[in-house]
Order: C-alpha cells, then structure tokens, then sequence
DNA sequence: CTTGCCTATGCAACAAGTTGCATAGCAGGA
DNA sequence: TCCTGCTATGCAACTTGTTGCATAGGCAAG
C-alpha cells in the first residue's frame, strides 16, 4: 500500500501530528490521496513501531497537546526503495460512469440533477486548485525542486478538474437529448425503456 | 459499495456468469470500474441469496459447466433505489502523484523511466478506447439509449487517457528541466537536493 | 507426453478502509 | 447556561479488497 509513503512525503515536506495529517488529506494532498483520521492513526502507529518516523510531543494552550511526527533515516530509506520500484496503474472507480449506465434499465432524465451536482462539486474543487495555484505558485520562475514538483502535480488535479468538468457537460446534453427524444417518441405514441 | 450495482448493470445490459463478468472487468466495464473473479464471484454468492439475481446453469462442450445469472426482480428494484439516492464523489488516489511529490526528497530524474512506463501503458488504453469507439459506435446517429449512455460513459475514458497523456507529458518535460538545471548546477559547483 | 494455458468456481487468510463511538478541555454563540 | 464545534487521539467492529491456493477437464505446442 501507498498510505504509508504518501505520509512519509508529506512529514518530509512539513512535520505534524495525525491531526494535521488528516486536515492536510483533505487539503493539498487530498488532490491525488485521501484518507481518513483513523486510518492515518493506525498507520502512524506501525510506523512509529517500525521506527519509520519519530514522535514528539508538544503542549499546547488552549488545546490538547499533540505528538508531532518527523521522518528518520529508516524511513526514508523505505520511501527511497519504494521510489525505485514501479508501481502499477491503479484502476478507475467511478460510481457516476455505473449509474449512468445503470440509467439505461431506468429513467435517465431522473439523472440529470445528480450529475449536475457533481459538475457544481467539480466546479468548486477547480477553483479551489486554481486558487491554490495563485497562492503558492504566483511565479513559476522562481520556484525550488519541491515547489516544482509540487506544482507539476497540482496542474495534473487541475487538469483532471477541467476534464471532468467537460465530461459531465457532455454527459448532461447527452440526457437532455435522450429526454427530448423520449418526449417526441411519447407524443407519436412510443414510449421510453421506463423500468419494465 | 456500488460493486453490486456495477454487476447489476453489467448482467442487464448482458447476462452472464462470474468468471465472465470477471473478463468484462477487465474490458468495457474496466473503463470505469475494477474488480478481481474472487471478488466478483463473493458479491454474486451474497445476490444471489438476496435474491437480486438469478442463476441458471449451462453445461459446455470441452469446457466446464458454468452458471449465467440474470438480474430478478428486486435487484432491478435495488439498482432503482440507488440510481435514485445521491453518490458520493469519489477520492482521487494517484500513487504516481506521491512519487512525484517524493521525487523532491530524492533523485527527480530517477522518476523519468516510470513515468515513461505510466505514459506508454495510457497510450495503450487510449489506442484500446479508441479502437472500442469504432467498432462499438461507428455511426453516432442510429444509437438507442443504451447504446448512448454506453458511448457517453467510453468518451469519459477517452477524455480521461488523453489528459493524463497530456499531464504525464508536462511532468516530463518538468523532469527534464529539473535534469537538466541540477547537471548546470553541479557544473558549477553546486549540489542537487539529493538524499540527504 | 508433459508442460503450460484457458475455462470455471471457490475457500481461507490477510490487508486496507469505513463507521460509530469515547474522551476531554476550551471557545463562542444562543 | 447549555449547546455546538474545534483540537486531538484512539478503540472496536465491520465491510471491502487482495493474495495464495485448490480443483478439474480440455486443448495446443514443444
């Protein structure tokens, strides 16, 4: 599994608790990773054990205190191995591309909202990129390796992004087109696949 | 988990038994959805006994007997239910994303094989999906709505595997740059981000 | 004739991911 | 004052997904 080296690259890039692991998750890494907290615990546990990274605890005021992890050698040299072997193409998995499938044997128009809410999630998730990118990345030419690599992966989330976004319109004429043939077939007398 | 549903769909649009479904898995449903027989064949053994589908078993010449299920009643109703109710986004998972990122703590130009590799296996699907479109849908005109959404979903892959061509391709060319600006400045006498 | 591959199904063990809950102090609003 | 929400960590139970193995007949190549 991934969610061990992905951590480690994220403690390489700023040491921090499982708490800001997990805020992180849902952040600038959550554009290629998500995870929840409970599986960061867990894993951040065995790591610990395997002495992949090292705790140290801070006390806070006016919140509890909280272990903040940094990577040690032993971990680095995991992340190192893994770098080095290929790993394989992960499959996709998308729930929309069944359903839309899926609205053959039902009533596809029923769909059109569904997608649309994905396009509007799609949407925000674009902006939120290309604000990230203004923020961080104001100027491409000065940046350092890490920023230039991280930059390299945020134009992947933002690509991916406009992609969908294209897709999902697409898909929503598409429907509207099956809608309005249906009609017309229902005003000459036909009817649609309807659910038997 | 909507690999239930997938399976609904699938043995809708074409019934079949588990080892089958497994190959279609890896085809035209793989566009958008994995799983492994073991999986498949679990999943069946739970519908079955739902009574969301049906089994019917067929002997073969020179091949053994197999079982081809056909979606039941209240399977059709499931697949209803949850067309209905709204799904999740789903999370990215890229693991190329967390080399990519974790190159920086190592040697970027190290990363440029894998990529390579990555970039040739989604040239692959592309030629794959490309191939599919035409033998699949040659006449865009004188589809029926399955036939449709179908083509609607394969032009999702499509878009998918020409981005990620695209985006794989920037990460490249980055790599490259980043080859090219550390041999400069080893040339001058400086010193790459290296492993420690 | 043996070795390997394809069809076809399945068990068992394990690894990974999800969901629900528990604790606990502090801050801010109703 | 009480309720909600944030920081912070974690256990327990459950569902999913993966890996390795087993069976078993036929077919083709070496």
């Amino acid at each position: 599994m991934a969610l061990e080296h992905a951590i480690l690259v994220s403690l390489l890039e700023q040491p921090g608790s499982g708490y800001e692991l997990a805020r992180r998750f849902n952040r600038s890494i959550g554009y290629f990773w998500t995870a929840t907290h409970q599986q960061i615990y867990r894993v951040l546990k065995r790591m610990e054990n395997d002495h992949w990274i090292e705790a140290r605890h801070v006390a806070q005021e006016a919140a509890p205190g909280k272990k903040v992890y940094s990577v040690a050698e032993p971990g680095r040299a995991a992340l190192s191995a893994w770098l080095a072997e290929p790993v394989e193409l992960e499959g996709v998995r998308h729930d929309l591309a069944v359903k839309i499938r899926g609205a053959a044997f039902d009533d596809p128009a029923a769909l059109i909202d569904e997608v649309e809410r994905h396009r509007e999630a799609h949407a925000d998730r674009l902006a939120r990129y290309l604000a990230g990118e203004q923020r961080d990345f104001p100027d491409p030419a000065t940046l350092d390796t890490g920023q230039e690599l991280q930059h390299a992966v945020l134009r992947g989330g933002i690509a991916y992004e406009r992609m969908t976004l294209g897709w999902l319109d697409d898909v929503l004429a598409t429907l509207y087109r099956l809608k309005d043939g249906r009609r017309q077939q229902e005003r000459r007398g036909g009817h649609g696949p309807g659910r038997t």
